[in-house]
RNA sequence: GGGUGCUUAGCUCAGCUGGUCAGAGCGUCGCAUUCACAUUGCGAAGGUCGCUGGUUCGAGCCCAGCAGCACCCACCA
């Protein structure tokens, strides 16, 4: 008995699928049926804990689930592996946020574990739903492998790999200057700064005997370091000298220093510097053994060095203490018009103030000695640096990037990398596994030792030198610190595990190219430096999703397309492909809600051939025997064996958009618009069986091939084929229902008859026919009840005979009724040598454009066919074949 | 200042190593509706592939220059 069939796709299904795959236990690796040996592993970029999923989530987890569905089909132990990012700095400021809007209290007023406390409560409410959306989209990876950057596990892996950087001198402690940002009260690395255009004033002082230009006052009041170019004929004299000048705060003595970094051009070529709150000016504070005197404290305000401004906020007082300096008269006039980069936290916006601070950093340029052998075999090398690792994993191909333009970017990035600031002075996320004495005074023995940092794994509470109290230095990581060790962090590294084993290095890295610096790159250094493998062979990065004015989503600017909402409009799977088609690595896309109904009318065509067939076809053998019996048979088998064959190569090549559209035009235009009308010809005239078991056949590849892309709508389709249709026991014949799921079904491979050009050809030939009638009768305004008849004269034998043979379907289909003709004087339309004339009562209209077209296209042959220089330069094949066409041409238009 | 990408039908974009490659979807226009599907079918119109040179027997596809747009990196006191 046939179930009842909707007439469109209900996507209500969907969660219950999902349920059904996730049940099977096939999202796991190790539960897949059958003998898998190649090993697939892909882990996923954890999105932060922060909120729900956007749609740029919904592009990767789109990408990636295919990727993995496909490899599962081919037979792999394919295994996603599914995580979250704790994202310290934005997660904390979430709920700091949410904390001070509800009870009016900041950080310091709760304190750091009740902080905590309530960011994990957060945390727990976040990380379902967002669990729940991946779920949604149909992602196939293994939940009971998921991962959380803050699991202990993770932990593990980051402290040992702490340890281990430390005792090879490849973290150290430092007082450096870094990028402040004074709201969030912690450090940002170089790549965490936004700058910002904006246009601002620029003053110039009267410095002494110089005028210098500043955008920043505030931060001058202790500048007592002249800079002029060596070659600035202006200052020549000044040189070397001590001066006594009138500045903020009263006299300063003032030296002046010739250096190349002045600018003669810019400004009066005269400059002073700030060590503490500049980062070139600091490299040439080192340069001259100058002192580093702080103005701008952690909060962004003025500093005992800033006398009487002491306390105030920096930015705030700017003014005020121009207008000192006015009343001094020391301001030289002021440019209201320039434009300079204000850099920003590009977590909460507020402006960064360079500060020196004793922070933490990785080591970049510092030679370690490589632990694994293996490693050092393959790179040549005993000893490197981590950027010079991390060039030559990508310069080898070790490590290929797709799209290759990324690899140019990358090595720029890597070249130029300065060593990276790991410490934050925020309490969420992994706290840095050192100790210090409690009481630094404390004298000992090991006075020496105890004075150092402890580096440990473990938890101390005591030094292992004195036996004295310790306390764990208060800082947290850089949360991508802990997200660079994805890739073997979440298989069970440092331990010896079977997944650590099997699965790394993973087989892909899936991501944006926006996070290539944040997080790729620096997978590569800590990977190749802890484990002494590349992370990942293959790193594939996407574009982003864009509106349909090509504009970044953001929530303030509120254009964002929400992927629930349109999941639950139109389902899971059109919003998958209006993911993926139109896309090519690493170049965005635009997204609008027209696009995604555009896939959701062709998931229901889909829905509809199935529909068709299935309620259609009587109960048969799952693997029927085919009969090709007429032309359109063999073409149909023809053109299915070369979609498997192009959809494959297409997969193979991350050519993912291309798979789709192919497929797209196959199922449509191909299979749906000429196979299934043919199919209905064909049933009632005497060829049912065979026709139904082509077609079942045709659902069954067609349905594999378009699984990874629109997972929910072709298992329930699958679903219906293998119970109403396919043998129903078949599932009992081994493992039960969970085998026939389409989700571990075998990838189609070309089979049955191999591809034929000529029932290709020929069949072409036919829709040329066909569609020149139909033209013909859509061109003269036919009713399209009524029937016309003609007559048809073909000279190519070969043609002549393929149409002779088809005259009734030809007939049907054009509703026309034609008869072989052996002259024909005056054809109502000629198509490549077929005449065909139509009785019409009106005068007969014969294309002139078709014809001018035609008489072009046959000069152009003859013409290089006749040039010396194509005939002796251009390579036989593409002669032979240009010749054919044109004899081709000739002979049907004789 | 340095770099990358893009510029192909009204719109959004494909075009792999140079030899029918001028394509798709959407949109537009005309016709059709008891037959799997109006979330449909049949048909039509639309482009000198940004501009200028060059290489080649042959160029959206390679090279040079120019223009416009987008983005990335660095950052000037």
């Amino acid at each position: 008995m046939k179930e009842e069939f909707p007439k469109t796709y209900e996507h209500k299904n969907e969660e219950q699928s999902y349920q059904l795959w996730e049940k099977s236990g096939f999202f796991n690796p190790d539960t897949l049926p059958g003998v898998r040996k190649e090993p697939f592993s892909l882990s996923m970029p954890p999105p932060n804990v922060t909120g729900s999923l956007h749609i740029g989530h919904a592009m990767f987890l789109t990408i990636e689930d295919l990727m993995t569905r496909y490899a599962r089909m081919q037979g792999k132990r394919a295994l996603w592996l599914p995580g979250v990012d704790h994202a310290a700095i934005a997660t904390q400021n979430v709920v700091e946020k949410d904390v001070y809007k509800k009870e009016g209290k900041t950080r310091h007023d709760i304190g750091r574990v009740e902080l905590i406390k309530r960011i994990d409560a957060f945390v727990q409410g976040t990380r379902s739903r967002i669990e729940t959306q991946i779920r949604r989209l149909g992602s196939s990876c293994d939940w009971s492998r998921e991962r959380y950057t803050l699991d202990p596990d993770l932990s593990l892996a980051m402290r040992t790999v702490f340890k281990r950087m430390y005792d090879d001198g490849l973290i150290y402690r430092g007082d450096r200057i870094v990028n402040w940002c004074p709201r969030c009260k912690s450090t940002l690395a170089d790549d965490e700064v936004d700058y910002k255009e904006q246009k601002t004033k620029l003053y110039y002082f009267k410095y002494g005997p110089v005028v210098i230009g500043t955008a920043r006052p505030e931060t001058k009041f202790q500048d007592k370091i002249i800079i002029v170019h060596p070659k600035d004929k202006r200052y020549k004299e000044l040189v070397g000298k001590e001066l006594e000048v009138e500045w903020m705060t009263g006299k300063v003595k003032a030296r002046v220093i010739a250096d190349p970094i002045a600018d003669m051009e810019f400004g009066t070529g005269a400059m002073t510097i700030t060590p503490a709150h500049s980062f070139e000016d600091f490299l040439l504070a080192q340069k001259y053994h100058l002192p580093v005197v702080k103005i701008i404290d952690e909060d962004g305000n003025l500093t005992e060095a800033a006398g009487s401004f002491k306390g105030k906020n920096a930015r705030d007082a700017r003014e005020e203490i121009v207008l000192l300096l006015q009343k001094k008269g020391l301001v030289e006039k002021i440019d209201e018009d320039y434009v300079h980069n204000l850099s920003l936290c590009y977590r909460c916006g507020t402006p960064v103030e360079p500060l020196p601070s004793l922070q933490w950093f990785i080591a970049v340029d510092r030679e370690f000695r490589i632990m694994n052998q293996d490693l050092r075999k393959r790179c040549g090398k005993d000893t490197a640096t981590l950027k010079q690792l991390a060039l030559w994993a990508v310069r080898s191909g070790e490590i290929n990037i797709i799209p290759g333009r990324f690899k140019k970017i990358y090595f720029h990035w890597m070249e130029n990398l300065h060593d990276w600031c790991i410490s934050r002075q925020i309490w969420f996320g992994h706290q840095i596994p050192v100790w210090y004495h409690k009481n630094s005074k404390l004298k000992t023995q090991n006075s020496k030792l105890c004075n150092d940092p402890f580096v440990s794994v473990e938890d101390i509470s005591h030094c292992p030198h004195c036996g004295g109290e310790v306390e764990q230095d208060p800082d947290t990581l850089d949360t991508w610190f802990s997200s660079a060790l994805w890739t073997f962090s979440t298989l069970g590294w440092p331990k010896n595990t079977k997944d650590f084993k099997v699965f790394h290095p993973t087989s892909v890295m899936e991501t944006g190219y926006d996070i290539l610096f944040f997080w790729v790159a620096r997978m590569i250094i800590m990977t190749l430096y802890a484990v002494g493998d590349v992370p990942f062979c293959t790193v594939y990065l996407h574009g982003l999703v864009r509106d349909r004015e090509g504009k970044k989503m953001s929530k303030s600017a509120g254009n964002g397309i929400d992927p629930l909402d349109m999941i639950a409009k139109f389902g899971a799977d059109p919003v998958r492909l209006s993911l993926v088609v139109g896309t090519t690595p690493g170049n965005d896309i635009r997204l609008y809600e027209e696009k995604i109904a555009g896939y959701r009318n062709f998931v229901n065509k889909l829905w509809n051939i199935g529909r068709f067939i299935i309620t259609s076809t009587g109960e048969r053998p799952f693997a029927p025997t085919i009969d090709p019996c007429t032309l359109a048979d063999q073409w149909i088998l023809s053109e299915l064996n070369s979609i498997i064959e192009q959809t494959t190569t297409a997969m193979e090549e991350y050519r993912y958009s291309a798979a789709i559209e192919n497929l797209y035009e196959f199922t449509w235009s191909k299979f749906a618009d000429w196979y299934i009308e043919i199919a209905k010809f064909q049933r009632v005239h005497g060829m049912k069986e065979s026709t139904d078991a082509i077609l079942l056949y045709s659902l069954e590849q067609i349905l594999k091939l378009w699984h990874p892309f629109t997972p929910f709508i072709t298992e329930e389709l699958w679903k219906n084929l293998t119970t109403q249709v396919l043998f129903p026991e078949r599932g009992r014949l081994r493992g039960g229902v969970n085998q026939n799921l389409l989700l571990v079904q075998p990838w189609p491979h070309k089979a049955i008859e191999p591809y034929s050009y000529r029932a290709v050809e020929h069949f072409t030939k036919l829709q040329g026919l066909i569609a020149s009638l139909r033209t013909f009768r859509a061109e003269h305004k036919v009713n399209p009840r009524e029937k016309l008849s003609g007559a048809i004269a073909v000279h190519q034998s070969e043609i002549k005979k393929v149409i002779a043979d088809h005259l009734e379907l030809v007939g049907h289909l054009a509703k026309t009724k034609l008869e072989i003709s052996t002259e024909m004087t005056h054809p109502s339309f000629t198509l490549s040598g077929i005449r065909v004339s139509i009785d019409l009562p009106k005068k007969e209209k014969s294309s002139r454009k078709e014809r001018e077209a035609r008489k072009k296209y046959v000069a152009d042959l003859e013409r290089r066919l006749s040039d010396p220089l194509f005939l002796s330069k251009a390579p036989p094949s593409v002669v032979e074949k240009e010749r054919q066409r044109l004899k081709a041409f000739e002979e049907m238009n004789s």
